[in-house]
Parts: C-alpha cells; structure tokens; sequence
DNA sequence: CTGTTAGCGCCTTCAA
DNA sequence: TTGAAGGCGCTAACAG
C-alpha cells in the first residue's frame, strides 16, 4: 500500500488531524510539530490522494477542456486551437489547475453529455473551444464556472472571451485605404461563427467609414481552412478583374488563397495583395510571409483563465454580465504579403 | 446536494449494494430489480463520482500526458505534437479515458515532480512526449504504466513508440539517387534527440548504400525549429556551391530554408530542391509545397493507446521487451520541392 | 494547540 | 438474489 496520512501520524507520533493540518496551512499547530511533520512526509514521500481530498473537499483543482476534434475536421491541428490551448496551460498551471481534456462526446463510446461527464469528474471549471453546436444549453444553465472562447456562452454562471474580431478587422479596412488600395475584397468565414460573423461586419463597416464603394463580385466565402481559400481564389479569378487586395478571415483560408494565386502566375502582393486573420505560425513561415490581424493568444489565454477563476470564485449570479464578456484586442502586423501597409 | 447512489436506492426501494452491482454489471441481480434501478437512474439523472469510485477501486479511468511546453520553445504548438495528441485523444476516448494534461512541473508552483503529481492524480498511465530531459529515472523504475513518444523509455512498466527515422531517411536518399540527384545535403537536427540521431544515421547509412561521396560542406546544422532552418541555408549560400538536393531533418526548419533560398533568389526546386520530414500541415501548405518524408501520426496515436493499454493489463516486468518497442513506418511524399522525386 | 470523530460516495466481501 | 457492514484516504467540526 502506498503511504497514507496514518502512516505519517503514526511514525511522528500525532493524530491524522495533526497531520492534515500541517499539510493544509492550518495556523493552529505548534511550530515543532509542524516541522516533525513536515520532516516524516518528506522522508516516506508521502502524496496525498486527490480523490480522498476531492470526496471531502468537493473540488478537485481540476479545469475540463473541451473541443470538437472534428471542428473543421481538425480540433488541435488548427494552430490556433493549439496555441490558446497552450497558453491557457500555462496560466493554469502557475495556479495549481491541471487540465482534463474531454474526449469528444460524439464519440460513440459516450452515452453520456458533457454535462455527465462534467459531474462524473467533477471538474471545477469548463473551458469551451470554439463550438457551441452540442446540447449544451443544458450544462451551461447549470452553476458550472464556463468560459467560451469564439462562442457566446451565457449563463448564470458562464462567460466568454473573445477577440475585438470587428475592430481588427475595421482597423484592417482603414490601414489599407491609408496604403493606398481602392479596390478591396473579402473572403469571409462560416457566418456560424461569431468570429467570422464579426470580421465580416467589421468589414462593411470599415469600408463604409472609409466611404468606399462596396464590390460584391469581391466578395467570396472564403471558409476557415485551407481548401475554401483554394476554391475563393479560384473563384476570384473567374471575375473580369481583381481587387488590389483581399481581407481574409483566416490565416489559413489566406494562405490557401495565395497559393492558389501563385500557381496562377499571379505575383503577391504585386498582382493582388493579401491579409489575413489570427496569426497563426504558419503565417510567418510563408512566403511571401503573410500580413495579418493578430490575435493575441498569449492575452487571451491569460483572459480565460482569470475569468474561469473569477467565476469559481464568485457566487452563482453574483458577477456583472460585462464582467464576464471579455473582448480582447487585436494587432496588425505588417509583412510581405501586402505593399504599404504599416 | 448533487443525487447519490443512496438516493437511488431508496427510490427503488434496494440496498446501495444492489444499486452498485446493477451499474458495475454484476450477474447477481435480478432482471426485475435491475430494470427498476435503472429506470430511476435515468428518471434522476444518477451520475457516479469517479472520485468516490477511485478511492475504493484504485483506477482512475485517466492517462497523464507530460510535454515540456518549452521544448524547442513551442510545446503544443508544435504542429507535429499536436496532431500527435489529437490522434490519441481520439483513441483514449474511444476506451473510455481521459487525458490528464500535466502542467510543466518546471512551473515554480510545482515543487513536486513528476513522480509526486502522478500519484497525487492516480492516473492510470503516462505518456510522455518529447523530451526526457527531467528526472525522470525514477518515475521510469516505478510501476506506472508509461509510454513514450520520440524518447527511449526503458523501465519495468515502460515502452515507447518512434517512428522508423533511420529507414524514413535511407529511404528518401535512395529515391532522391534515382531521381538522379548526385549531389546531396544534409541538415541535421539536435542530435541528443533520438529522432535527429536517427534520421543523420539514415542519411549516412543511405549515401554509403548509394555509393555516393558525402560533402561535408553540405552537412549542416538545421536545428528543429524554422529559424535554424534559415540559418542553415544562410550557411550554405556561402558556399562556393550548392547540392543540387538537401535533406532536411524536420518539415518546419525545410521551410525556413526554402525562406531563405527564395528571398535570395533562388528557385525551388529548379536551383535547389528540398525535402522534409515529419509532413506538418504546413508542408502542403507552402508554395512550392514541401516533399517530406511523412509521419503517420494516426498510426502513432493508435500504437501509443495500445501500447499503454497492454502496458496497463500486464502484470509488471511480463512484456517482453521486443513488445514494448515500437517502430512505426514512415511514407514518402512528393510534392513540389523536388524534382523527378516519387 | 492537539486529538476524536463523523462522514464524503462508492464498492465489495460476506451472510442471510 | 439481495442486504448489511466495513472500509478506501482525507478533511473539518468539535471537544479537550
């Protein structure tokens, strides 16, 4: 048997409780003992069991991830995905939160929701990525701390954060008109989602700001991967002309897209000039490397993880609806893809 | 307070035993009672406390997964450890496990080691991506059930599973001959990682089954990250010539060459052509797309969850040896980088 | 300051 | 075929 809580009472000569009490930071116990303690639970490697602690305590230092591996057809492979996810560790991490990451339910050996699921592991927090298609309505009227990320998750104890997917993309608009480009087109994303619902508003908007005529036969849905950016592409140069440039409403549509140019013969951003949207690492690597609205995910992570605490730490109820609608901003970063723009 | 299995019982008007055996699939109970207890199971929503049912049975239906996040400066984004893991994921589910994601125990909270959280959290198995790095002698001697991916695990309870790197690698330069490449470069990776070793090992291994010279000027570092891979081919320009192909030691510092190849003017694969190794997603994602010898990460994610799987219902020390090493193939991939190359 | 005690929710012999 | 009872390891009142 592994060593237990006895066993380190036993060899220091107190009670269980003695014991406990050292191990929680309880003040009521005499320096000597607590260093007696101390000493035996170093020596026996002593490790308490998180499932006798979670019995009792009822929490279990413990945050539920959960995505669609099949969002997309990809779940962690988008890069994005995978970055926040990364992030969000980190932070989680630094305050003690392992991360259970939930087996997609659809999978044929759950019977059971997320919510079920949710109560069997008994996590204290729910990170949402990215869908909300499920029957989710359900655990998110429950009191489980939930944060979305891209979906709009609301509940009496839910909140979201998402990136200013409107103003880096308004802002997007503005750097290009400031750069000289008239002609301007869109590829826009599942409007499903709200990232790609926003970018797209963004887009009308910062167009009319800028008292730009619109050009609807520059205007293609350019999906969230790769092959839709193919096919936008593709579909682009069936029209008599081209824009100058092309706001996209993902990286990875965007490179799609300029691959789909350059095989063409088309020469970016001589021909027709490129911008994407999050940044991910692939944007960099391409080349011409690609100018885009950064997400932040470093922030994002951060975000995400200080409201889930906030929200577990707070009453069911008890915390503002703005407070828990986290819109974190954008930056534009500026590379080859595109001539001009700063 | 949350329904038990004594809210169960009194419902139906049994024991808590009764209630037990009826959800763990005990033969001795009656059809009757079994249907009954059922049915205000699901009438309540009953859903078991893994907690609970840890602490009297010992497993924890959970797999502990452990990377640095700081390997390479990266972690989960990189691209390759992410597919990786998705393909678990989908796998572990599929069995009924979740995945556990393990802080980076380097993190300042963590006092404890590895070791210490494991038993802390009762997971069942480990997996271990990456990097061995830590003090991991010990973790390895205990009876925790580990698999590693890309490291060389050796231990009562431990396997691994790497790809076939070496024959990955004879390979490539066998077909880059027949392509009719004489003149052949190498950029090697960091070689105290297994993986680097053994795809170096292949290219040597595969110019002297060719009977090719091998030009040291061509051998350089490329590192396992996308600026090394810049800095490679920076070296190599300062060559009085350049190989007509380079073999290139990871998809990511590939792409960091064919970068700096094409901002200096050269064509690919016209001037220089290059090849991979891993198939990230970015490999077909670049323009010219990048020929790579390629990973199966499905294949791995299967052999990783199998491996563990047996691993975890084998008494300790009763797998051989031969078992719990697992290579598994790689696939050639021609793209565009390459000239003639299938 | 320290110890005693009563569970947390569940599984599993062992008797009935 | 069913039920009673004893823990699993730990925390948290409550006494002393």
């Amino acid at each position: 048997m592994r060593v237990t809580i006895r066993d380190i009472a036993l060899q220091a000569g107190v009670s269980v409780a003695a014991v406990s009490k050292v191990l929680n930071d309880y003040p009521d116990i005499g320096a000597e003992t607590r260093q007696r303690v101390l000493r035996i639970v170093r020596e026996l490697r002593y490790v308490p069991r998180a499932s006798a602690q979670r019995l009792v305590t009822g929490r279990s230092q413990t945050i539920g991830v959960y995505y669609k591996s099949m969002v997309n057809g990809l779940g962690l492979r988008q890069p994005f995905v995978a970055q926040l996810l990364n992030a969000v560790k980190e932070h989680m991490t630094l305050l003690g939160y392992d991360m259970l990451l939930f087996g997609d339910s659809s999978s044929p050996h759950y019977q059971w929701e997320l919510l079920d699921r949710a109560q069997h592991r008994e996590i204290d927090g729910l990170m949402l990525l990215g869908t909300l298609e499920e029957d989710m309505s359900e655990i998110l009227k429950g009191e489980l701390p939930i944060v979305g990320l891209d979906v709009i998750t609301t509940g009496p104890r839910a909140g979201f954060v998402i990136s200013d997917n409107e103003g880096g993309m308004v802002d997007a608009v503005h750097r290009a008109v400031a750069a000289g480009y008239q002609r301007i087109g869109l590829f826009y994303g599942p409007l499903e989602l709200p990232a790609a619902r926003d970018r797209a508003r963004g887009f009308y908007r910062g167009m009319r700001e800028s008292g730009l005529p619109i050009c609807n036969r520059w205007i293609v849905y350019g999906g969230f991967d790769f092959d839709s950016g193919t096919r936008a592409a593709g579909r682009l140069m069936e029209q008599s002309d081209l824009p100058e440039v092309i706001l996209c409403t993902a990286d990875i549509s965007a490179i799609g897209a300029m691959r789909t140019f350059q095989e063409a013969g088309l020469s970016i951003p001589k021909d027709v000039a490129i911008v994407g949207f999050d940044d991910i690492d692939a944007a960099s690597y391409v080349y011409p490397s690609l100018t885009t609205v950064a997400q932040d995910t470093e922030r994002i992570g951060q975000a995400v993880t200080d409201l889930l605490m906030r929200l577990m730490n707070s009453p069911v109820g008890s915390m503002r609806d703005s407070a828990r609608r986290v819109h974190v901003p954008t930056t534009f970063v500026a590379r080859q893809s595109t001539r001009n723009m700063v």
